[in-house]
RNA sequence: GGAGGAGUGGCAGAGUCUGGUUUAUUGCACCGGUCUUGAAAACCGGCGUACCCGAGAGGGUACCGGGGGUUCGAAUCCCUCCUCCUCCGCCA
């Protein structure tokens, strides 16, 4: 959510934002909406404090009459006093309706594009922001794509999960469900040696944590929800994570937090069927490793430049083709400045899988959050608040797999040998 | 799930029974000052969050776990929810 101060001295800055959203001219309206209820609000702020400050002041003195044995002046001031009660019930009313009006407002107004973010609609216009320079596996006509293999090797099975709960809840079993955890224990070990602290978060949370990163209200329908206890199962790591700090005031101005935490992650992703959702390509429930940061606003687009670095290394070590891509206008996510997409390619299916997503979010999370830090001065500012996934398990498995298999077997990069105790599945 | 107890500022902890000079006592921590070669101690002063008005100085309002109510007036009384503690039950 943005701070309304800032929308209120920037409406310009904002709709230029919007329009590189692609929101027409009419949504844009929203904009001098909550400019107008915000106005209401203040004005309506004013007279209730005065009015309150009068009956204050007359309690006070109905006190005081009494202590003096003044009852008959204490009475006549009571019967002045009720009325001004009503008055300031309407006061209450009328705040609390432009107040709820204006944050329905503003919970529909996104995040303030970064400058480097491109012109663009959609997933076709997202920018290649680094390149795959080298090869890209040739595995000839004959390749498996990883559903196939899975079955081959009986490591995967979508079957057994759909039996036991229904389509999109994978199940992996002997190798591959020692890959996955061996990629979990290695994705935590590098965030570990870059300094991250790792951290077994709740995997249902509140609302107030679902609103606090942003989920509530605009992902609602993408969550599963616990109706009888009210909670929702997390979307991504990032959600119980950050809000770790919600309603926190750092205290020394020179802070760096570095969060990372594996969780198996749930999304409804009530979508289309087919070719682009086969597999583990997109399943309702998947692993992920996720790093989460919360840095001063001078630092936080070089922590974003670390972050990528981090995810690089990972992708290396475990030698996928990876491309990098610097989302649109038109993709960027609601709550996100600027996100950069990491792909995979998968060779059997010839596409590129995303594996990672890693945005600066400034301080639209942390406005929600009330996460702030204080300056050399005492002052008190909104932290900014950045993640990435480090990465999504389920995509990488399906890309290792499709890419290394041999007619003997589906190799295991070198990196990750250590944590899978063999070489070779097969 | 059942019974009982408790939630007050960064921390500790009074105030709640009996509503009103309580603008929440006190101590610790923290910041500034005096003293000191320096530090400690002592002493003096300051010390929350959000919003509104104001160029500023400053003023106002709300907040004692959350929400609602009674009252001219609520930390204090009532209702409700949440969390924690103790005991019982269930349980990996």
């Amino acid at each position: 959510m943005l701070e309304i101060k800032f929308l209120r001295e920037n409406p310009e800055a904002v709709k230029a934002s919007l329009r590189k959203r692609n929101w027409d001219e009419e949504a844009l309206q929203v904009v001098d909406e909550a400019i107008a209820l915000d106005a209401e609000r203040r004005q309506l702020q004013t007279e209730l404090d005065a009015l309150l400050a009068e009956s204050n002041r007359a309690a006070k003195e109905i006190g005081k009459l009494y202590r003096e044995g003044r009852r008959e002046e204490a009475e006549q001031l009571k019967q002045r006093v009720a009325t001004s009660k009503a008055k300031s019930k309407e006061l209450e009313e009328a705040l609390e309706r432009a107040k709820a009006g204006l944050e329905d407002k503003l919970l529909a107004i996104p995040n303030i594009l970064h400058a480097s973010v491109p012109e663009g609609k959609g997933e076709a216009d997202n920018e290649v922001f680094q390149a795959w320079e080298g090869p890209l596996p040739d595995l000839g006509g004959d390749a498996l794509p990883h559903w196939d293999l899975g079955t081959k090797y009986g490591i995967l099975d979508f079957g057994l999960g759909a039996k036991i709960t229904g389509s999109g809840f994978p199940v992996f079993r002997g190798k591959g469900a020692r890959l996955e955890r061996a990629l979990i224990s290695f994705f935590l070990d590098e965030a570990a040696r870059a300094g991250y602290e790792e951290i077994i978060p709740p995997l249902l949370v509140n609302k107030a944590t679902a609103r606090g990163t942003g989920q509530l209200p605009d992902k609602e329908g993408q969550m599963y929800y616990v109706e009888r206890d009210d909670l929702y199962l997390i979307p991504t790591a990032e959600v119980p994570v950050t809000n770790i700090y919600r309603d926190v005031i750092i205290d020394k101005p020179d802070f760096s937090i570095k969060m990372t935490g594996y969780t198996p992650c749930f999304r409804r992703e009530a979508g289309a069927h087919g070719a682009e959702v086969r597999g583990l390509n997109r399943v309702h429930q998947f692993d992920k490793v996720e790093i989460v940061r919360i840095e001063h606003p001078d630092r936080s687009y070089d922590a974003l430049e670390e972050m990528l670095d981090h995810v690089r290394g990972l992708l290396e070590k475990l030698e996928l083709p990876y491309r990098i891509l610097r989302l649109c206008g038109g993709d960027t996510g609601f709550t996100s400045a600027l996100t950069y997409d990491f792909e995979v390619y998968a060779g059997a299916q010839r596409r590129w899988l995303e594996v990672s997503s890693v945005s600066n979010f400034e301080t639209f999370q942390s406005n929600r959050l009330q996460l702030r830090f204080r300056d050399e001065k005492g002052k008190r500012h909104l932290a900014h608040t950045l993640n990435g996934s480090a990465l999504a398990l389920a995509r990488i498995v399906a890309a290792l797999l499709e890419n290394n298999q041999t007619p003997d077997g589906i190799r295991i990069p070198a990196a990750l040998v250590p944590y899978t105790g063999f070489d070779r599945i097969s």
